[in-house]
DNA sequence: CTTTTAATGTAATATCGTAACAGTTTAACT
DNA sequence: AGTTAAACTGTTACGATATTACATTAAAAG
């Protein structure tokens, strides 16, 4: 039997406004760290802002390079930390195979995250299907295994570049 | 409806005889470089027997301290040029969370995997299971994504980890 | 046997990430 | 407020991972 339910999917479109999505994860950042007594710092606000207003990930070097606000370059373990404070708060997701980071397109929503990365146009979609976290759960189970954390990461040609080239 | 065929997959047990994968995979990959005309150099089979023999993820720099036959050290990109040739043949996995390498345990039978990895004895084993496969592809697609490759990673504990501590 | 293709040797450098420790700010508690 | 503990920051240095570039040698194809 299929469950039937929609499959959650963020696929960033062309036309997508990145302005919105950042307010609504600078927003959601500031409730999360407020419900949880977490210091919303300077650095960890400016790296999520970063990150959000990307689709594309971005390297730590990436960021580190928007990070000169005060006119001198930061150390990388800057970026490190509030890259880690980050990503353990549910805010940024690590793309183990580019090394790079994104913005959670489904903060607040107890969601698993399965990464679209279209290898043309290098954005990246977040699906969160269930179905996909409960095989592999229950595949691992039934071959012994106890599984704490799932990694997916899915390479090929998102929609809009299959279609417009 | 549920696949009922059986599950494979592949974790080292503690008892596991590491020189029978060696042979197998060095005679494997022999075969498989004849048929398809590529050669099989000595730093290809020296760095496919490094990695067989351990069913721990290595690192490329791992790799080469154990190249050093002629008594120097090999530069970096020695141990890379063989890594990347080998996992285009498929002998060869590359786990991205880990930056390590490990050896394919289901070479020539058109498989699809998933790598368990086990954070406590650090073994890593391969499921190969087609459920999990079809049910990303089948969800991508329902998600506008064409797929070109997958790569799942599952970290936690394995059986025997979980059965003697 | 010569041309072309593939593989190697070597050096340098790019990219990614962490350790260590001193100093400062913030929160929590008298 | 004054004191203490915890969290965050600044800074330096370094470790780990991976690639580029180019000259040379070996193998395969004609």
């Amino acid at each position: 039997m299929e469950d039937m339910e929609a499959l959650p999917v963020r696929f960033p479109s062309r036309q997508h406004n990145h302005s919105s999505c950042v307010n609504k994860l600078l927003g959601d950042a500031e409730e999360e760290c407020r419900r949880q007594k977490l210091r919303f710092t300077e650095h960890r606000r400016k790296v999520l802002e970063i990150i959000a207003s990307s689709h594309k990930p971005l390297g730590a070097y990436d960021i580190l390079e928007q990070m000169n606000f005060s006119g001198r370059r930061q150390a990388p373990v800057v970026a490190y930390r509030a890259l880690d404070f980050l990503i353990n708060l549910g805010l940024v997701h690590r793309l183990n195979s580019l090394n790079a980071f994104v913005a959670c397109m489904a903060v607040g929503e107890d969601h698993t995250a399965q990464f679209l990365i279209c290898r043309q146009c290098k954005n990246v979609g977040e699906l969160n299907s269930n179905r996909v976290s409960e095989r592999i759960e229950k595949d691992a189970v039934e071959a012994g295994f106890q599984v704490d954390q799932q990694l997916v990461e899915i390479i090929g040609i998102c929609y809009e570049c299959a279609e417009y080239g």
